[in-house]
DNA sequence: TAAACTCTAAATGTTGACATTTTAACGAAA
DNA sequence: TTTCGTTAAAATGTCAACATTTAGAGTTTA
């Protein structure tokens, strides 16, 4: 049984095979398929993958990019190690970008788009009466975010959370059984921010992404005694 | 003449050729030695700078990851245009996780940094009288900016900003006669910024650190208006 | 026993050649 | 004249071999 097991199948249809690696080992990554502070070797990995060593290098540097990854020049790219302190600090960045995202698309989101809120919200109303439901999917729940967040139209604030923020939480979550939030505070809030952004009310919107996320962090910084 | 001409000299001493390059075409792509918009052709930039593709292409990588560079699979990679949209974007960011440094760095700075910055202060406000003065140097700005920053014992943040955000500013500055500061806005409002800090008091500092921010975007806003 | 040295194996860094895709110039047809 | 198709050159993507550095096992020495 090999280290990387499951990753054998990189068949996916990226244009390019560095691309698919990427892909394919950020997934591993945030899955915990591959460890935190794991070293990833070049030589085991690219053998295991049957791939040559250029392209994975250059997946390492993307993910490197994504602070998925730490490299040491001549030592080689270790995982990230998610500390507590790490996922608190974390948060403390989310709460200010999100915060100033939706303030921003408080201003700039099409009424289409805050349709979309609306059937987002309403579906995780529905699957919390039919499934048990205390908790609101994360799937659904980054669905959410990750709408808000392109809602602010600001490209930068977009690509700090989406492509370098999220995916550690993501991360965090997956590997610490917070897949899923609590859900009569997360909907409610939810509510409450579109309803924020309906109101075309930057400053309410602003005040209620960041009570929502400390209110995230705050159960965390709960949970996460040790470490 | 080259292309890449005053690049030539890649000689510097980091350990490895691909960290040097990083290095050296990070500078030269904040300067606009190679100009916004210019496709790297990795061909010509190997033969230029004497060293083979794959070194190069993952300095590419890793510029891609600081958002200087933007790369489209099969086609290549290109220097990022700063257009006066992306720059308010920029500025939108720098606000929001800025703010944050600050108030953290309120709380976690020790002593020793915070008469870091007043040293620092001291030699602007000496700068500015010497040398005709009604400019804080950028440099200086540069220096008095990320001690905060650094001061919020917030790694993720001190990522955002000074591995990704700060490389687009000071590409944005150097480029667009934005090299010095109006003086004596800046200057008080650095103080004001220490004093806060100096007070404990993360509200204060926030909101300081936000009005200075908002003021440099709003300069840049009258500025250009073109584009 | 502990510290320091040597040497070997394994890992990362670098290179040049090969493969595939894209681009653009050229020519033919509508 | 414009559009479409062909083709050759140039560019990006990929690979395998070589070079250099690091880490660790084993040995020597204080």
């Amino acid at each position: 049984m090999s280290e990387f097991a499951t990753l054998s199948s990189v068949t996916n249809s990226s244009s390019t095979l560095s691309a698919e690696l990427t892909s394919t080992l950020r997934d591993a990554i945030i899955t915990g398929e591959i460890a935190q502070g794991a070293k990833l070797s070049e030589a085991k990995m690219a053998k295991e993958l049957d791939v040559s060593r250029g392209p994975l290098r250059e997946a390492i540097r993307r993910l490197e990019g994504m602070n998925l990854i730490q490299h040491i020049p001549q030592q080689g790219a270790r995982v990230v190690v998610l500390s507590r302190e790490l996922v608190l600090q974390l948060y403390d960045t989310r709460e200010a970008l999100e915060s100033k995202a939706v303030a921003l698309a408080a201003e700039k989101m099409s009424s289409q788009e805050i349709d979309q809120l609306h059937r987002e919200i309403d579906a995780q109303s529905k699957q919390m009466r039919e499934n048990s439901g205390a908790f609101v999917p994360a799937e659904s729940d980054y669905r959410f975010h990750e709408m808000v967040v392109r809602g602010s139209k600001n490209k930068v604030i977009e690509r700090a959370l989406i492509h370098e923020l999220y995916n550690l939480i993501k991360m965090f979550r997956y590997q610490n059984d917070f897949a899923n939030t609590s859900s009569t505070n997360s909907l409610v809030e939810h509510r409450q921010i579109v309803y924020a952004i309906e109101q075309r009310d930057p400053i309410l919107a602003e005040v209620t992404m960041k009570r929502h996320i400390v209110h995230a962090r705050e159960r965390i910084e709960r949970r996460m005694l040790i470490k």
